[in-house]
DNA sequence: GCAGTTATCAAGGACTCCATCTAAAGGCGT
DNA sequence: ACGCCTTTAGATGGAGTCCTTGATAACTGC
């Protein structure tokens, strides 16, 4: 029934209790042992054991002690971000980029090419290939060295890493992804939506790290949303949650063709800035379509903040305030609105993420 | 960030596993320990353990062992479901329902009697207390005898057990049922929403037990909605997660509407049934405007199942084909559709089980 | 009655966590 | 410079949990 923390072996609780150390100080500045101790509730001693695990391993690294204070210097820990690396893939309509990062979630090496939604199958596969390839040659690695890789693309994906639908992309329905990817990079791989993977980066390294109810729009020429439920990235049984888009009445396919029928092809968000009335109402009705469906998302879940993603986001302080007006016309507790700041690269990191969440398990310890 | 689960203490290991042991004896017939160290994925003789200890507490018992079968006949252990008993109590409009269950959520006693919508504050919370007291009194049981109390009512319930918002019920809003119920039966209250805790005995003891992602629809006079994301109740930041209903556009405000205004008064359901042209009519009507909100939460969420329970439930027959082709029409995997077969106890029996989830954990061993 | 099968029970070992104690390292006052 | 105080490091022993192994017990079928 639920994925139910099955007890289990005395190994499983050490792995738990090295779970903690590592998120508390991954979240944390360098900590001594008895502030770990108290963070994680542990005893010293283990917390001791646990950190001396983890130092041989590669997790976490010493810093010389801090002067100053009374008593013994304690020795001080941080999280070794530079332990291993991690490879996330945005695979998009008008982009591929793909990003080496840290454990941490520092984007060290980036690299994109420009592609279009017209694009055939192979073209674009041999395209994601290239942009690997470089990413990977910047950071001086081979894919075999990465602790493991995520793909995020537009539209539906299955469990095995197989595009189930896309309406975007023409011939991608049906390619397999992890399936590629595979033997190119070293094992693992995952493949995932990429509002959903965008929502995860936003948890990850974004503005919404201490929420465990998230909604995460994606507000662009597509719409789209992403779903943090409980601290984790909530799917669907098939792995369709978030489409809400697909309703008529949530305003979504509709919303972003208000931007684009305009006369002139500028720019409609700065000409709105400037104050421009065709472009203002046009914004209205955008603004008031997009609110139908974030409403609808607020009022299912009640999150505790929407986070707006995506290309408009950059744009999003001329429609940020008339969008909290029209959500509150509509939701009975209007949530904490943030805008993205992690740009274009907020989907390849949230896919680095994937790769992350899929690695560490068996790592984390000696055996 | 989430409620992770610490590790921390031996003693946490050993309730993981005491926990795995009482949820398969629960979830199935008289098992052996071997097949219960199977289930579990704990060795044979630490099985036998857990075993022995639970049988001190009284969470489990032995039965006699089957006959037949080659070799040493093994003894088998059930769960115990009369070691404790659980009160829920449903404060609806209409009536004021009160059960007493065994730890299986089995209905021992119910009692029940009828109010009205206007009722005021005082005289509901005295029906309560008369129902409560007639309930407790058929199963012999004095309050402070009961694992835990649970209540169940209509509005928004704020987490210390107030009601923070009630349209449907006069002076309702803002009274402290915990607070009210807590010196009436011994120590543990939790009250929550009746959406919510319908969805809960639905997968407790109704018709989800195995879905670990589902949409419960109430269906009645009143249109509302229980989620369960990932095993268990999502209540949402503000404790109002599936209120979809407040949104004009799902069509639920509207919805019942359809069904009440037709010329004779009679069962709208029954006239549909036997072929009333106008009945039937209505009855479309309020099946479309029912399936928008549905079909919001459907693809928000992509959930396993959807359960339809609340007053209309015992008619689904008239209108589950055409809800289902409503719903194919909007989303892109229409998941199942159940029919809750919990009838009117429903809400009241999860309220019984919101008791048991808090009471459990401390007594399930010796420490 | 005997072989075969399966379960119970006990003992020993490994691992994890904890409490406690001593040694070490630095600041501070005299 | 010296001892005192505070805090941490590191080591030891004990308790709890789980696992493996092997001896013993109970029942069936021939």
């Amino acid at each position: 029934m639920t994925a139910h923390l099955a007890g289990g072996d005395l190994n499983r609780l050490r792995q738990l209790n090295a779970d903690s150390v590592i998120r508390v100080l991954r979240d944390e500045p360098p900590q001594t042992l008895t502030e770990l101790s108290r963070r994680v509730g542990l005893s010293r001693a283990s917390t001791e054991d646990v950190v001396q695990e983890l130092l041989e391993v590669g997790w976490v690294a010493e810093v010389e002690p801090a002067a100053g204070g009374v008593g013994r210097p304690a020795r001080r820990y941080r999280f070794r971000a530079d332990a291993g690396h991690l490879l996330g893939v945005d695979i998009g309509g008008h982009k591929v980029l793909a990003v080496v990062t840290d454990l941490d979630g520092t984007v060290l090496h980036s690299r994109q090419v420009p592609v279009t939604p017209e694009l055939g199958r192979s073209e674009r596969l041999a395209a994601t290939d290239r942009v690997i390839g470089r990413a990977l040659r910047a950071a001086g690695l081979t894919g075999d060295r990465l602790w493991g890789a995520g793909v995020a693309t537009t539209g539906l994906v299955d469990g095995t890493g197989r595009v189930m639908l896309s309406e975007a992309l023409t011939e991608w329905t049906g390619v397999d992804l992890a399936g590629h990817l595979r033997d190119r990079v070293g094992g693992a791989v995952r493949v995932e939506n990429d509002c959903k993977v965008a929502a995860l980066a936003e948890t990850w390294r974004g503005v919404a790290r201490h929420a465990s109810d998230m909604v995460f729009i994606l507000a662009g020429w597509r719409t789209g949303a992403g779903l943090i439920i409980g601290g984790k990235l909530h799917r669907g049984f098939g792995n369709a949650a978030g489409e809400i888009g697909a309703l008529p009445a949530a305003g979504w396919q509709r919303a972003p063709g208000h931007l684009r029928a305009r006369p002139d092809q500028g720019d409609v968000f700065a000409a709105a800035r400037a104050g421009d009335k065709t472009a203002m109402a046009a914004l209205r009705r955008y603004v008031k379509d997009l609110a139908q469906g974030v409403s609808a998302l607020v009022l299912t879940l009640d999150p505790e903040l929407v986070v707006i993603g995506g290309g408009f986001s950059r744009s999003a302080d001329v429609f940020l305030e008339p969008l909290r007006a029209e959500l509150d016309r509509w939701c009975l507790r209007t949530p904490e609105i943030r805008v993205s700041t992690l740009a274009d690269e907020g989907v390849a990191l949230g896919a680095a993420k994937l790769a992350l969440d899929m690695s560490s398990p068996q790592l984390r310890t000696r055996r």
